[in-house]
DNA sequence: GTGACATAAACGTCGTACTTTTTGTTCCCC
DNA sequence: GGGGAACAAAAAGTACGACGTTTATGTCAC
């Protein structure tokens, strides 16, 4: 775990989080700070830190006289990158890599065009430079070589749409290509087609080819979804 | 203000939060906790648990023997409805409305897509009677009612669409419209166009068209984006 | 000049005492 | 007997003071 001991109230956290999101305390449910300091040998203080914590992310609600009660899953922060990662590491990990995907589908090809129209030139030659990094890698089980450059690569494009709502989305895709193929049993090398695709995008995005842009990475997102349709039932 | 004194911690965010969104505190600067405490009045104990909030905001960064520094723009959370109330309440108001009107235009065609498909009977009823609601007040001067409909309208959609990603923009998407009803001068009664096309996305999406919908809501985007390239420059 | 050590500044943690709010209960009056 | 008002208890909120811990920084010796 990335539990590095940040302080009392960040392991506090790594562990509450966790256990809510994964509905081990199910919506509704409520949770006393007196107990939890108690169950967990900590203050009060630090319970109340990590509570206000959980209270900002929508997972919670504290409420005087009533304790800290679960707040239902339709009003989470799911876009906190924290609550991304709990749902991530918990059990309905498939339902979340499918809605996250289902997002990327969406942002990515419009992110794509914006790119082909804003791209600086370093940021044309790093994903130039990444494309041919996935095809080097794309063959002959180098497949954690492969993810680094694939990830690097979405990130790019992400953020040289110059939109920073879009360009916040890069850990999130990140989340999800090493999920994918950290926790998927990926034994085969990577889909050559999808590997062409990333170069065809690199050269329409240095072209400045918005349409042609979206278009291929339409096409990445589909099969990504594909992808998840076999993979998941 | 919604400033209903919900805890002083949450008064101390209120103001916090906007100053440094608003770039009160550049970048970089630092805050002492103590300086905080008396500044505001109140003890360290408070001081620490709004900071805690900021911090999982990603707004901040505490470490100790330096303080509390301010982390660069694009580390922030700005998916946090919090975080995006403000922004929209600051200065760079324009600038903002731009990123999450381009973010509307990627997901909600993608959305509407799959409310075509996954849509209730309940839904497409809300959806068709809100379109209706829509036309009703879209003459003589009755903006606040129509943008109640339209609101209502692009959160069913997304809701509809059965991904819970989509489903939670419902409150971004209404803080863009009513921000762009309020604050933007609009005179005028809206785009007859627009009332049109929200009216053939409901019907669309009722008769389960998902690539009419989906062209229909892309058409619906492309007007936002333009009227909003026209308003500000 | 460099490295080890001392120092102090800031946050981190804790225990305790007090306050506020909500809720449930009891008791009195109608 | 029922309803309403006052009261009691429970739980979180607030405050404070003391001590612990980390770490940037400066100093001193080599």
């Amino acid at each position: 775990m990335t539990n590095q001991a940040r302080g009392l109230h960040a392991q506090l956290l790594e562990s509450l989080g966790p256990a809510i999101t994964a509905g081990e305390y199910p919506p509704g449910s409520v949770l006393r700070t007196d107990e939890l300091a108690q169950r967990f040998d900590v203050s009060r203080t630090v319970v109340r830190e990590a509570v206000r914590v959980l209270e900002s992310m929508h997972l919670v609600e504290s409420r005087r006289r009533v304790g800290v009660t679960v707040r239902p899953t339709e009003e989470w922060n799911v876009y906190d990158p924290q609550v991304i990662r709990w749902r991530l590491a918990g059990a309905d990990r498939p339902r979340q890599l499918r809605s996250l995907t289902v997002l990327r589908s969406a942002v990515e090809p419009v992110a794509a065009g914006l790119a082909a129209q804003f791209a600086t030139p370093e940021q044309c030659a790093e994903l130039t430079g990444r494309a041919l990094g996935m095809v080097a890698t794309s063959r002959g089980r180098q497949l954690d070589a492969y993810l680094v450059h694939d990830i690097a690569f979405h990130r790019v494009v992400l953020r040289a749409s110059g939109n920073e709502m879009f360009a916040r989305l890069g850990d999130v895709v990140a989340e999800v290509l090493s999920g994918r193929t950290r926790h998927q049993v990926m034994f085969e090398d990577p889909d050559p087609a999808a590997v062409t695709l990333h170069v065809q995008v690199a050269e329409a995005v240095r072209e400045g080819d918005a349409v042609r842009a979206e278009r291929l990475t339409r096409e990445i997102a589909v099969g990504a979804l594909q992808e998840l349709d076999v993979l998941a039932p």
